[in-house]
DNA sequence: CCAGACGTTGTT
DNA sequence: GTCTGG
DNA sequence: CCAGACGTTGTT
DNA sequence: GTCTGG
């Protein structure tokens, strides 16, 4: 699963790391170290650029870093609330599901992260974890996006941009502590994944999707961090620290001679 | 044909 | 927009 | 994902 | 219990 993550590169250092252009037009995205659904992120895509016309040239492609909104609103939505609740897409279905079907064949993003919240049932309760990558790059989430606009607002205002985070079942160290987790590309398949000309309808879309396999795995570290996270108003690099709750001898327990009625 | 959904997670 | 269910 | 609301009438 | 907002 994937409903809460953090993003600290600018568009500048993305665009580096993903060998990209900044296409993000001005619009700039504060670090954030705890990222809800509906909020704004920076994502990576491969288009065809467009003349003055609009008309995409077949013969070039530029990959960019753009401004997207996590929640995926379908270019039919009436309403773009819906995207609160299309921040993920099941790897095993997105190919063949109305609303992400033909994001999914034509328009594939990735989304980077510098690592991604867990919160696991213990007894009852909830924990959260940190799962990052135990070296300086971003994980590269697949995405899928798209592009809506407001049939009551003016056409030609800007369009709202929208993605979707794909899971996948979790394997690894991941699995100790959810059993579903984002899909994590390696370097190796962004081209593939990115590629605008991969429409490949159901099928194609089944073939591009893997599920992690040891070198993305071995790349996870898994920590332990405080529930602070639980609240979308904090943030900053104090919520990413290891943190592990005081457990107290049963005789200075005092839990147990509080009242609980 | 029209109406209504279109999704995931987790929980029991 | 497109599919499913009635 | 988690936290917090979950409602109307009428008033400032 | 379930939905909405962050």
């Amino acid at each position: 699963m994937c409903g809460r993550f953090a993003s600290i590169k600018s568009s500048t250092q993305l665009a580096n790391e993903y060998e990209a252009v900044d296409g993000t037009r001005g619009r700039v995205v504060e670090p954030d170290y705890n990222i809800p659904p509906t909020h704004a992120v920076l994502t990576v895509v491969a288009r065809h650029p467009r003349d003055a016309n609009g008309t995409p040239d077949p013969a070039s492609i530029v990959r960019s870093i753009r401004v997207m909104r996590w929640g995926l609103v379908p270019h039919w939505a009436k309403d773009p609330a819906i995207g609160s609740r299309l921040f993920n897409a099941r790897m095993e279905t997105v190919a063949d599901k109305l609303a992400f079907r033909a994001p999914a064949a034509q328009r594939r993003c990735l989304i980077p992260a510098d690592g991604w919240y867990e919160w696991r049932r213990e007894e009852g309760r909830k924990r959260p974890f940190y799962l990052t990558s135990n070296d300086r790059e971003s994980l590269a989430l697949a995405g899928i996006w798209s592009v809506w606009r407001d049939p009551a607002g003016d056409a030609d205002g800007p369009p709202l941009a929208t993605c979707t985070i794909v899971t996948t079942p979790s394997a690894g160290e991941p699995a100790e502590v959810h059993d579903r987790m984002p899909l994590v590309l390696p370097r190796k398949d962004w081209g593939t994944w990115l590629d605008p000309d991969a429409d490949l309808g159901v099928d194609g879309v089944a073939a591009l999707l893997r599920p992690p396999g040891s070198d993305v795995l071995g790349r996870i570290e898994v920590r332990p961090i405080s529930p602070a996270v639980n609240h979308v108003r904090n943030n900053g690099p104090g919520l990413l620290e290891r943190f592990e709750p005081v457990s107290l001898p049963a005789s200075l327990d005092i839990s147990r001679l509080v009242s609980k009625s």
